[in-house]
RNA sequence: AGUGCUGUAACUCAACGGCUAGAGUACCCGACUGUCUCUCGGGAAGUUGCGGGUUCAAAUCCCGUCAGCACUGCCA
């Protein structure tokens, strides 16, 4: 028998009990006639003590022990002598009778304690040593109860979990496929699927109504602390509901696994539009544990001879209440130059101040008098103290820039505070976006999205500023600013769907062959259905405070998609292609 | 594809263009009977990512390249 125990079990009440354990050896501290050695597995971390005097055999062989050794060790436990407050075990240890090396280990290439000092490629690479980390381990048993109660959650309100294949059909619209050639069928491929998508509009219609699905999806972009090339979505679909029961039910799954992971009892979740946060907020997440809503200043700011102001499109900014006094010259030459960096590109950053004297300082002061400046105040509803950030340009770059400088001043001014949680519907998303470089309209959230009844009519007539309005039945959930899911009332109606495959350039022969099963199967009675899809890696990083995914995945890959551990992707042999009939195209010689 | 930051001992980092490239941790050896960040003494440890250039002299400056991270594009 390896333990009868394991480590974060025994306390004072054990004491006296002969006891077997097994783990790995944290640390040892070796005073010459006597030797301690924590012992540690998931559980916890158990003191064994050697001897001398008691056994000097014994007491030699622990000396010799390094650290992540596997060891099995046999004792009784007794009361300590100085007691550890700071372990839950921490008032006993084990006086060890016999001791097996199950396991020697080389020495680790970075510590494995809480503050590891192994930077991200090292703990990539040696992912299995990571894992060992108290924090990295306890990320990933919280990725197993989220899925567990998420289960529970959606299984309790009738849902029915199906999985769904793997190997797919490529289609042209989204995100690029990862593709899997086809050794039976020469020169074809299947496709990872983005997202279960059309699988689960296909169970609607065999009339599974409520289908849910814990599935990995892959998508072949480029990646981000956020995103990886696979990840995982809580996938779900339901048949003859509206909008609003949609966002019901899984409003109370949001709001049970915050309860029953991290014990945070959350309010109804407000809604708001599309159009209201692009506005308000310049972004489609908004982070609303903070305010700082834009202000527009067009018919303050233009015509007093300001060029800069009078030529752009849109004049808007942000009051960062009482940062007038905090904000020195040299500050605002920082954050200028921030917001100057590629990234974000904006050409300058204009401040007023209301100092707390009364007074009013701008960088636009040559050309506005203090009271002109002061209706600007008042329409940001500054009080004295406070600072306006204005920001002028094209009015969607521009807002898209000041969504930036927003996030950096709540950042700055601690307006992100930890174990806040701010959850909101964004709703009425437009159906169709303009992509500049193909020079035609596609998706916004994808082709079977329906658009809002009332627009149905203005569908085919409209040109393209109608178009570019044009709503549909389609929400994300946004948690303090992070997408956590998104989702839309589906076309069951075939008619309605050939529109929306003419707005979004398909001919009927594309449509027939990309998706001509999905269009077969509404033929047969396709009920009314809508679903939605949670970033389910994105939830537990946000569930924990953290902007990175990576440390909720076992096994991440990098910023480049690869496996560090396992070095993926790598070539394959001559055979294999063969068996493909894939020829590779000849590199250039570097 | 682009921008920025980083690359020095096993790890984390330091070193003005100039002395034998240092420190902490870890590691090895020795001492130590109540530690839990043990303590003390000693030791070993370097292709300064790689290639080229400038210079009397390069970890340091320049060019290229590779890798990691963050971001932009991209991600229905």
């Amino acid at each position: 028998m390896y333990r009868t125990h394991n480590c974060g079990a025994l306390r004072i009440e054990n004491v006296g009990e002969e006891v077997t354990l097994s783990g790995w050896l944290q640390t040892s501290r070796d005073f010459g006639g006597m030797t301690f050695i924590d012992l540690r597995d998931r559980y916890g971390i158990t003191q064994l003590v050697f001897n001398m005097d008691d056994d000097a055999d014994l007491c030699q062989k622990a000396r010799k022990l390094g650290r992540e050794f596997v060891l099995k060790a046999t004792g009784k436990v007794r009361e300590r002598s100085n007691k550890n407050p700071n372990r839950n075990t921490g008032d006993i240890e084990i006086e060890v009778t016999a001791l097996d090396v199950l396991n020697a280990s080389k020495v680790p290439p970075f510590t494995i304690e809480n503050d590891t000092d192994g930077g991200d490629d090292l703990r990539m690479k040696y992912r299995y040593l990571d894992l060992r980390r108290e924090q990295v381990q306890n990320n990933i048993i919280f990725r197993s109860q989220l899925a567990l109660e998420t289960r529970k959650h959606l299984s309790g309100e009738g849902f029915i979990e199906v999985e769904t294949p793997n190997l797919i059909k490529s289609t042209p619209e989204g995100a690029r496929d990862f593709v899997v050639p086809s050794r039976m069928n020469p020169g074809q491929f299947y496709a990872l699927p983005q997202s279960p998508q059309t699988f689960k509009q296909i169970l609607m219609v065999a009339g599974l109504d409520k289908y849910f699905q814990i599935v990995k999806c892959f998508r072949d972009e480029d990646l981000r602390a956020d995103r990886q090339p696979e990840f995982t979505q809580i996938d779900c679909e339901m048949s003859f509901v509206t909008q609003d029961e949609i966002l019901a039910t899984f409003e109370r799954l949001t709001k049970h696994l915050f309860k029953s992971t991290i014990g945070v009892k959350l309010g109804d979740f407000p809604r708001m539009e599309y159009d209201e946060a692009m506005k308000l907020y310049g972004s489609d997440k908004p982070d609303i544990r903070f305010g700082m809503q834009f202000v527009e200043f067009n018919d303050v700011a233009k015509g007093h001879g300001f060029a800069v102001f009078d030529n752009a499109e849109m004049v808007v900014g942000i009051c960062a209440e009482g940062q007038a006094e905090s904000y020195s010259n040299k500050h605002i030459k920082e954050l200028t130059a921030w917001m100057q960096r590629p990234q974000i590109g904006a050409k300058g950053l204009v401040y007023v101040k209301w100092n707390n004297d009364g007074s009013v300082k701008s960088s636009v002061g040559k050309f506005y008098s203090d009271e002109q400046l002061m209706t600007w105040l008042e329409k940001a509803g500054a009080k004295k103290g406070d600072m306006l950030l204005i920001l002028s340009g094209e009015d969607e770059k521009t807002r898209k820039r000041l969504n930036e400088l927003r996030l950096e001043m709540g950042r700055r001014m601690g307006l992100m505070k930890e174990g806040d949680f701010k959850p909101l519907w964004v709703v009425d998303f437009p159906l169709l976006e303009w992509d500049e470089e193909s020079g035609r309209f596609h998706a916004m959230h994808h082709p079977f999205t329906s658009p809002k009844k009332e627009e149905v009519d203005r569908m085919l007539n409209g040109d393209h500023e109608t178009m570019k309005s044009l709503k549909a039945d389609a929400y994300d959930l946004v948690i303090n600013g992070v997408e956590i899911g998104g989702g839309s009332i589906r076309i069951h109606d075939r008619a309605l769907q050939s529109r929306n495959f003419d707005l979004l350039g398909f001919s009927k022969e594309e449509a027939e062959a990309q998706f001509g099963f999905l269009l077969g199967a509404f033929e047969y009675g396709a009920p009314p259905h809508g679903g939605i899809a949670f970033g389910f890696d994105r939830l537990c990083a946000v569930l924990n405070g953290q902007n990175s995914i990576r440390d909720f995945i076992a096994f991440p890959k990098n910023n480049q998609g690869r496996d560090m551990m396992i070095d993926a992707p790598s070539p394959i042999h001559d055979e294999q292609l063969e068996e493909l009939s894939i020829d590779l195209r000849k590199q250039e010689a570097h």
